[in-house]
DNA sequence: ACCTGAACACCGTTCAAGT
DNA sequence: ACCTGAACACCGTTCAAGT
């Protein structure tokens, strides 16, 4: 398998965008974008584990063959289905100040991503390149920007936000500490909050 | 499947726990510490994919329903393996300062997650709360505790920690800001010690 | 009692045969 | 040219038959 040919891969992602121009109709009516939604839907209702090329295929009406002129492998069903759910994701007024767009769109994208938890665990298979999430990585290093931050400190906490909200989307329902109790749920966005919080604070006055 | 059976819940781990102690010698030579070596080496050679069932028997020279004496099922041995690799988790120095030990302890399990990097993706698998997460859990908490924060506030940043140090380990290979060319990944432990220090400096300050 | 070969019910993927 | 049923090479798991 050629490098290129890595689903989620940069070089993987320029590849499809061309594939997707020239792409002439099928005749049966599917669409890469039902395809998707079906599979979206799918994965919400009953997990990762039901997410299977004929059980996917059974939704749509169709066989498991018919399923390979759309998306070339289950991997690349995968990396589709989470920049899909990236394009949920709503970025903040860019009128705002820097520090409050940073922490709106933080909340967001925990939101979104915890509004379909079974995705989550996709996230960590492949690079995370896609057009949905170039748009919301590129304000995010906006935002940064526009807090005042220099270059490179604004893409290093940039970098390091990033992996805490992926971290507390993908591990809060993971990770307890020692002691804990019961009525743990209600409290994860208060963590987060404070997690983000304590990071903020720590970028302004360091 | 009844709850207490979710392998990875508290209350499996509970039950394992009970299993093992009551457990007599198999008659083949094989134990579980044995399966768990073996499917860590073979995982760390050839990727998670790689880890079947029957791969694994194959490794350890029997048929795949005699690993089933050992393990009730793939899923079960992930939860184990997850824990064998948190069990080469180091703690510090408990001589040395609170954020000292912090540092330490959070750079120390970044480190062993990133020398198994194909068991990393089994961490969003389950929940995480095997002796050696709680091991480690237990530490963490201690370790703010003694840096001088009040129960809650240190037991929120635990989580908040936890949630970054394991999000950068799963994703900064997976993620990538706009603009970012080569060799991001001498850069990764950069990020990461930035943004474990500006976390810290918040926490303190806050 | 303990062990395990062979079978079961699935997978993802391919491709020759159909239209 | 486009489509897809049927087949291939796997899975995880079970259980009847062996010792």
């Amino acid at each position: 398998m050629s490098a290129a040919s890595v689903p989620g891969s940069a070089a993987w992602w320029r590849g499809h965008e061309e594939r997707l121009a020239r792409r002439r109709p099928h005749t049966d009516g599917l669409t890469l974008e039902v395809v998707l939604t079906e599979a979206l839907a799918l994965v919400d209702a009953e997990g990762m584990d039901a997410l299977t090329v004929r059980a996917l295929a059974t939704r749509l009406g169709t066989g498991s063959s018919t399923l390979y002129r759309h998306v070339a492998s289950r991997d690349e069903l995968l990396v589709l289905l989470v920049d899909a759910v990236l394009g949920e994701v709503r970025l903040p007024d860019p009128e705002l100040p820097g520090r409050e767009r940073v922490e709106q769109l933080s909340t967001e994208l925990r939101r979104v991503l915890r509004s379909h938890p079974h995705v989550v665990p996709a996230l960590s298979g492949s690079p995370i390149l896609g057009p949905n999430a170039m748009r919301a990585s590129a304000c995010g290093l906006d935002n940064l920007l526009a807090a005042g931050h220099p270059p490179e400190r604004a893409r290093a906490a940039y970098l390091a936000l990033l992996d805490y909200v992926l971290g507390s989307v993908a591990f809060d329902a993971a990770a307890e500490s020692p002691g804990a109790t019961h009525d743990r749920r209600p409290r994860s966005d208060d963590v987060f909050a404070f997690g983000l919080t304590t990071f903020l604070d720590g970028l302004e006055r360091g």
